[in-house]
DNA sequence: GCTGGTCGCTAAACCGGTTTGGGAGATGCT
DNA sequence: AGCATCTCCCAAACCGGTTTAGCGACCAGC
């Protein structure tokens, strides 16, 4: 015998009352007497009752549920620590609300704008998150074409009718260079993220202004793709370089970790020869030789700040951006003063 | 003005024909005239409309959604390449049958159960993805109480009413084995997974058996966690050990490099004094110093199995367990022949 | 005693699809 | 011609909630 599970209908029944008495009782609005409501919340816990989503779905016009749509490619986003921990913070939120999160995965720019699209047409979810913002970003626009309430991850570089969650990058590459110029370092590279994304360029301003603010000369700068093979093959260009670098930013702790054996292979001592930072603080950073000095985030704050950011524009409260506290340096064992210069290459 | 998006009844209305013949025509049903047909279709679709997802729900109950719980804690989350692959497989599957991925991530192992009552109570998904198995998992008993269906990746160890997704690690570690046994390693230590899993006890099995088979005496073995910190506390167990190891088989990367680090900072050369082998193949196991010898698994592969048979279960064309190709080991430089023996400590 | 207002509840419409029962008209068979 | 059958379509029920209109009972005020 399969039970089918008991609608409100059932409820009605058993305590004597009409659905829309039930609905009401359920929902603690005003209108249903104190003992109407106690027996119906009473019979509708004996029955094991519990609202169908479906059905509020329909009629509420609502999907209960927000979006989250990651257009990386799947080996970068094997490696990036970034999204299980953003997703993690966003969970803990929706969980409380009793939202869902609807996971999208493109591994193409072109299928990105379809799973916006997508999530839109089914109304699938309530509004999405932006992530990973790009430099004029497209995004923008076709969300609120497709009039789908969105909250993004830092500022856009054009006018958003979205609510930001306002993450900084660059005092943490400020406080790298810094850092690094402490230590004596004149010569300092940096490796980027792709040039497209917003982080991406924000960080390597941070990079090219903290070095002025120094007054140093702007260092060279190797743009990748946060891949491991790509911090390998920049740092390798780095190295190359008539005048290499005394230390390099990296501008991910993956990429900092390939550019560290590959000054290694190169029979560069790390930090002696060469200082490298990176960017993330990966639980991994602290465990390797030597341990490596980055910049901490927190993904996971952000993504608990999102959610609720999302949740109360769909709501309608919707409020201003929110700021997020900068991310703060980890000084660790990778970053040391660079080798004295050789006598007669000194300038 | 804002224009609400069509229905099935305005696409009726303004086709001449009832509802009923709409849906009918939409869903390639006989019974509508071919002529009927293509007008009602080239009105749906001069008219702009998309069918909604949560009326068809409702009306089908199905909620055209598979979950996913994710149980593990968030610092591990991020250091894992597994997830955002696996998902990424999946998705390439629910995207060509326009299902949805619902996500949950639960930080303890109560909120685990809660997470699937929670999936099952609002009919979020018609089924789930069960990962990570563990030693007499309980979650098989309270998914067949929920009736949501499910695939396991991996096999059971006990009964199971779900098809699974069967993949073996074994044959991956029994290589490794073989490779260092093969390169004169006498004393070859594990770092395992934490022992409730069954893939750690599946790999802890696969090297003792092959060491068994190689005519040698079980080597130390260390539970641990998966975390950098977990691999690196591990190997100062083994090195501090009276009769250390002269290879170590870590269950995953991360543990692996954290230990090569701990090898490098106790002055052990790797693979000279020590040699590792690493389990998933990420990508920067090929982009450290030295580079990592490891076991490369095919999670995104995994990912669109297990949707495809789930989705099968699901429609009632459930077929039987499928078999993946088994791990391969990837020979990278953090292997090679162990120190000569040391009679009286002289080098 | 009549009016007016509030309270507590019911009946019914509604969300947007799918599915069923049946009716009108064309066709085939005898 | 009469009857069965088939094709094509319509009206209505249904999924399980929310929401609105409205009705009877009760109470206060004049």
């Amino acid at each position: 015998m399969t039970q089918r599970r008991p609608t409100i209908t059932d409820v009605a029944r058993a305590a004597g009352v009409s659905k829309g008495a039930v609905s009401f009782a359920l929902n603690g609005r005003p209108g249903v007497a104190e003992e109407t409501r106690r027996r119906i919340l009473a019979v509708a816990k004996e029955l094991g009752w519990t609202p169908s989503h479906r059905a509020r779905a329909l009629s509420a016009s609502r999907a209960f549920a927000v979006g989250l749509v990651l257009a990386r490619p799947p080996e970068l986003l094997g490696a990036d620590p970034f999204f299980p921990a953003f997703i993690a913070g966003v969970e803990r939120v929706l969980a409380e609300r009793n939202q869902a999160l609807v996971l999208q995965v493109v591994t193409n720019r072109r299928a990105e704008n379809d799973g916006y699209r997508r999530l839109a047409a089914d109304g699938r979810v309530d509004g999405v998150f932006l992530l990973d913002l790009r430099v004029a970003d497209p995004r923008i626009a076709l969300l609120e074409e497709l009039r789908l309430p969105a909250v993004t991850l830092g500022r856009p570089d054009m006018a958003s009718p979205f609510p930001a969650v306002l993450v900084d990058d660059r005092p943490g590459i400020t406080a790298a260079v810094r850092h690094l110029v402490g230590l004596g370092h004149r010569h300092v590279a940096h490796v980027a993220g792709p040039e497209h994304f917003l982080h991406g360029a924000a960080r390597r301003d941070a990079w090219e202004n903290a070095l002025r603010d120094a007054g140093l000369p702007p260092g060279p700068c190797v743009p990748s793709d946060f891949s491991a093979a790509g911090g390998a093959r920049a740092t390798h260009q780095l190295l190359d370089l008539a005048d290499p670098p005394t230390a390099v930013i990296y501008a991910n702790d993956v990429m900092a970790m390939a550019g560290m054996a590959v000054a290694r292979e190169r029979g560069l001592d790390v930090p002696g020869q060469l200082s490298v930072t990176g960017f993330d603080d990966t639980e991994l950073a602290a465990h390797i030789s030597p341990a490596l000095t980055s910049v901490r985030t927190d993904p996971s704050g952000w993504g608990g700040v999102a959610a609720r950011t999302l949740l109360d524009l769909i709501d309608g409260t919707g409020g201003p951006d929110v700021e997020m506290p900068p991310a703060q340096l980890v000084v660790r064992a990778s970053t040391a003063a660079p080798p004295p210069p050789t006598p007669h290459q000194s300038p």
